[in-house]
Parts: structure tokens; sequence; C-alpha cells
RNA sequence: CGGGGUAUAGCGCAGUCUGGUAGCGCACUUGGUUUGGGACCAAGGUGUCGGGGGUUCGAAUCCCUCUACCCCGACCA
């Protein structure tokens, strides 16, 4: 992408309404543009970031055997009363008529949705268990929005729903989907926790969150310090610093955590409420239990720039990163010898396959610095008539304290090994 | 919903107390000089001063009212 034909939107100051670093950094590296409250547009530069997490967690979640459904976002209320959600939800729920005059909400989550067509498509243990994912929007309408994409109202969800006839069966994917997160967040390079939690207005009975590690969490979460006890101060109870874990292991830390996953075991709640069921082994109607697990993936996009970040801006995992390669001509506009290496050098790394960011404005070299520090692309590549003499072109990764020269022709192969 | 605050150019702000018809920085446009860390000079465009009502010869400024947004608390991926 050259950056004279890309939307770049970054800002030099802080707009004065964000408050915690990721909000910040996403406004002015032009991420994301606020319409209203917990609403957000998605900019070229955020949505590439938004995508690459995104296809994570759907490859990871393929790889677990989960299958891809898309469900609508608008649900009819007849469901959310069968589940008897539609009188306890309350004013989260974002509720319509239609030209009907027929009840309607916007989905903020889909167990009555999944239920209502599991118990039309399944019947038969055979068929189970069974395990159907979304990607989708979600809207809560949150009672105070903030921190930016981190708690919209608006936000992009990875739910998913299994279904089963026996407890050992769901046993088996809880722990399935445990090890599935696990993976997607090593994949985005994030240091994280998983917790016991607490169920909330969801219901069921065994539940765990995986928190990103951050100052600016709006969670507590007490761990053991040698153990593997770890649990949401709200699960924990009224502990402090220094408490001996429950484990028996050592004693209790406390640290701040964003909460991006949540696996929870449902049990028949919402099966039993719905009447979904299918015929055992023996012929008799058995009620299903079920399993949900949800991802936050526009929250993790916030939560990775909490964690990654310097004062020069955002500093992107290679994996999801908007760009991988910042390449920076200088005063390319003086010297036709240096356009034609810069535009040879940009065809070459978009052929190997590499998303490059050539900054082939008319601007300053500490202007496009600065940029592609703020956007966090994890490598620059920096042309000028003085490397051309040697051949050479100067790399600095995103992290490094120095730059290097490299021989123009071994670049590619530098910056993919 | 309770408590606190803000609203003036795309962004950040001053001007409001003490009414006289709107300004600064950044960004943007044009020209020139620059060019290895967010350049400089010159010229230029930019506003329903959040909306409505009122007071006044005159309102960004005073009064009433509505709205939006932000921060602190309870809910949640």
């Amino acid at each position: 992408m050259r950056i004279s034909r890309f939307l770049l939107a970054t800002l030099k100051e802080n707009p004065a309404d964000a408050e915690v670093i990721s909000h910040q950094l996403m406004l002015r590296a032009g991420m994301i543009r606020r319409l209203a409250a917990g609403l957000y547009t998605w900019l070229p530069l955020g949505l590439r970031v938004l995508r690459k997490v995104e296809n994570i967690v759907r490859d990871e979640m393929n790889k677990s055997g989960a299958q891809e459904i898309l469900m609508p976002a608008v649900q009819p209320a007849e469901l959310w009363q069968q589940s008897g959600r539609w009188d306890q939800y309350g004013p989260e729920l974002l509720r319509f008529k239609d030209r009907h005059d027929r009840e309607f909400c916007y989905g903020p989550t889909h167990e009555e949705i999944i239920t209502n067509l599991i118990r039309n498509e399944i019947r038969s243990y055979k068929q189970l268990p069974v395990n159907l994912y979304q990607i989708q929007t979600k809207f809560r309408d949150e009672i105070r929005p903030r921190f930016g994409i981190m708690r919209g109202r608006e936000f992009l969800m990875k739910d998913s729903y299994s279904f089963h006839l026996e407890q050992s069966s769901l046993d088996e994917t809880y722990e399935l989907m445990y090890e599935t997160y696990t993976k997607i967040f090593n994949r985005l390079g994030l240091k994280f926790r998983a917790v016991l939690a607490d169920n909330g207005n969801i219901g069921g009975s065994r539940s765990h969150e995986f928190h990103v590690l951050a100052e600016s969490g709006e969670d507590a979460i007490a761990y053991s310090t040698t153990g593997d006890y770890a649990a949401n101060v709200e699960v924990a109870g009224d502990v402090k610093v220094g408490d001996p874990s429950p484990d028996g292991k050592s004693v209790l830390d406390i640290a701040r955590g964003i909460e991006v996953g949540h696996i929870f075991q449902l049990g028949d709640k919402y099966a039993k409420a719905m009447g979904a069921s299918v015929l055992d082994e023996a012929g008799k109607s058995t009620t299903l239990i079920m399993g949900c697990y949800g991802i936050g993936v526009s929250r993790l996009v916030a939560a990775t720039i909490e964690q990654n970040h310097d004062k020069n801006g955002i500093i992107w995992p290679e994996a999801i990163a908007p760009f991988s390669v910042a390449l920076l001509p200088m005063n390319m506009h003086k010297s036709q010898r240096l356009r034609d290496a810069a535009e040879d050098l940009y065809n070459k790394l978009q052929a190997a396959g590499i998303d490059v960011l050539f900054d082939d404005r008319k601007e300053r070299p500490g202007v496009m610095f600065a940029n592609a520090e703020l956007m966090g692309i994890p490598h620059r590549i920096v042309i000028g008539d003085r490397g051309l003499d040697k051949s050479e072109v100067e790399y600095k990764g995103r992290l490094d304290e120095k730059s290097q020269n490299i021989p123009i022709d071994k670049i590619i192969e530098f910056i993919v090994g």
C-alpha cells in the first residue's frame, strides 16, 4: 500500500476525551473514530488489525473442530420469552418493534438463537457433540461505555456454543476450548491469565475468564504466586495481597486484567427452558447440556495495545500488525535513482507476500519515522542515496535500539527469516 | 440512574467573570526555501460559538430550557 493512496489519519495531539493509552493511540494512529457513545467506525488501519485478530481466532476455532455459522443480529422476542430472559435482561438489551409491531432485540449474545437452531436440527445423539461459532457484531446498551473500543456498546465478538448428551462430553469440549483460547492468546503475543470466574447472568455452573494483564484493566484477579490458583476477586471474595492461597500453595497476589475471553458450562438451562432434546441410544428423549465460549475480538485489539506500546506509539506483535514493513525513502523526489530503487524494492516486498506500507509522500524523514512508529509497524526499511552507493538499505525493528545496514538484495530474506 | 465536569474551525485550546459581533497552535490549500527524527517564510480557506427560547440597542459571554459527550460508582466479551 502506498501512503499517498491510504486513508492515513494520524493526529499529533491526543483527543481530549481519550483516557486510556489504547484509546489515545487508536485515535492518534487513525484506527478508529467515534460516532456516538460506545460506537466506533473502524478506519482502514484499524480494520486491518481487527481482521487479523479475527482470522487467528477463526483459524484456531476451526482447528478445534468447531464449525462457523452466522446468525441474525436481530432476534425475535418470543425466543427470549421462552428462555425467560426477556424479562430478566434489563435495559442493557436493546429492544424495538418492526412495522408489524412485533418485538425484537439486537442480540447481545445468542444462546436463545442457537438453542432454537439445535432443537430444530439435531435429532439424534449420533449428531453430538457439536460446537458452532460465529464472529459477529453484538450490541449491549452498556450503562457506561468507556475507554474507546475497550467497552463499546457495539463490539465484535466470537461466540460459540456446544451441545452434548453427557457431562463428560461437555467437560471435554470445555477443556478443548480452554486449550484453544490459550493458543489464540499465545499467537497474539499476549501476557494473559485464565481465572475462575463468576457466571454472571448467562447462568450455568463452571466458568473461566481469560484476562490480559494490564494496569488499566477493569477487573482485579487474585492468584497464587507459585501455584496454579487464579480467580477473579469477585469469586475469590474479600481477599488481599499476602492472604494464603486456597490451593495451599504460597500466598495470593493481586493484578489487574482486561477480560477478553470467557468460557462457561451452561448445563441444561437453555435446553430445558426451550425444549432442546435428542433421542439417546435407548431411544429415550434426553435434554441436551450446553457450553458457551466468548472472545471479545475488538476488545483484544485494545488490550494488545495496552500491553504493547511506548512513548512513540503502538508496538504491534507481528501476527496482527496492520502492515509488516514500513518502506521509507529519504527525499525520494530529489533522486530518480532512489525512486527507481524504492519502487523496485516495494514491488519485490509485495511479490514476497509481505504487507508493506510505502511512504511515497514528499515528507521529511522525521514525519515518516514518527508516523511509522505511531502506527506500530514492526519492521522499518529506510532507503536513501547514501546507502544505495553501497547497495544497502537500513533496517530497524520497532523495538530495536539501533538500526543496521543490510544489502538491498538480502533485505527480504532478512525480514522473512 | 446517582455524583462531578465539558460543549467555540478537522484536532488541541483561549475568549465567558467585566456583553460591543471570534482568536491561537496543529492540520489543510498555494508558492518558495529546506530535507536522517513530527521544518521555515509568505499568502489563503475554514466556524449555524451544541440546539431552542428569553433579557438587551447589541449575547460565545447574562437568564431559562433541552441535548450530546467525558470522568467516578453498580453491569459485561
